[in-house]
DNA sequence: ATAATATCGGACAAAAATGTCCGATATTCA
DNA sequence: TGAATATCGGACATTTTTGTCCGATATTAT
């Protein structure tokens, strides 16, 4: 579904937006500890979400990565998918086409426009703020141990 | 979404589906042709999908691949995709996660569970009788051009 | 100032996905 | 029988994804 890039891409940023919540800003090695990360790997992952304007960077001693508080609502995964996936995945064709449409849809078309355009409501409307509650009240998590 | 070879897998097979059902066997030049593949690698997804028992092959001189009539409608896309991709996009965790349930949900589990599974019975439910009549009828495709 | 510590950026490495080539094998037809 | 033609199977090549390493740069604290 997604690439591994971009899982380790939300759950980054969505540790950085619990983080950041409390103001807490948080290292590179913070992170990757906190989603079982490749460290430098993440590291890229993160420079290109930093570049996406979705993150703010502070280099130097005190430094690593925080999200200002009025973008984690504004922020949806799917502005997280499409800076490291691009859209396809929520907006694309099934079988991989270009051009498909009503008016000259692929064999998949109409089964698969359904569900796809529930995965793009999904991430449309999912909030970095939603998915942090979430992991603050103890319901979800973002390590497996 | 799919990989390319899943793509190609799934084309393939139904162009086979609508030539098995006016029983005409189809060479692998013929497929390539039909959904524009590259040759040389729709005879290795080919090959995979008859050693998962989804299709027949014939060798020789008038040889080629063939859908017996009965499979059509018992084999299903996910069947396909299975055999090609693994059965993990419509059944995995979004997030990636070996182990994740309602028991410990990872951050994306209760959103993402909806489309999954949204996507698995559309999978599951969708047969390769059901995609060869949409392109017998004309309303859908397997090439763009 | 200088040392410590953080991200940034580019080069490099390994693994997986995608794609090619060709000889071996099986079948048909003349 | 032998030539033609199809899939099969393995080796190889290319591209993309995933992951590492290290020097450069910026900031903080001593």
């Amino acid at each position: 579904m997604f690439s591994k890039a971009c899982e380790y891409g939300i759950k980054a940023i969505v540790f950085i937006a619990v983080k950041s919540r409390q103001d807490e800003r948080v290292s590179l090695n913070d992170i990757a500890w906190a989603i079982d990360s490749p460290v430098s790997f993440t590291s890229k992952i993160l420079q290109k979400l930093v570049k996406s304007n979705l993150l703010d960077s502070v280099k130097g001693s005190t430094g690593g990565f925080e999200l200002k508080k009025s973008k984690a609502e504004k922020i949806k995964l799917s502005h997280v998918v499409s800076a490291i996936d691009g859209d396809s995945i929520y907006k694309g064709c099934g079988l991989g086409f270009h051009d498909c449409n009503e008016k000259k849809p692929c064999s998949l078309h109409y089964k698969f426009k359904l569900v796809r355009d529930d995965l793009r409501t999904m991430l449309e409307s999912t909030s970095l703020l939603d998915l942090s509650n979430d992991i603050n009240n103890g319901i979800t998590f973002l390590k497996q141990n």
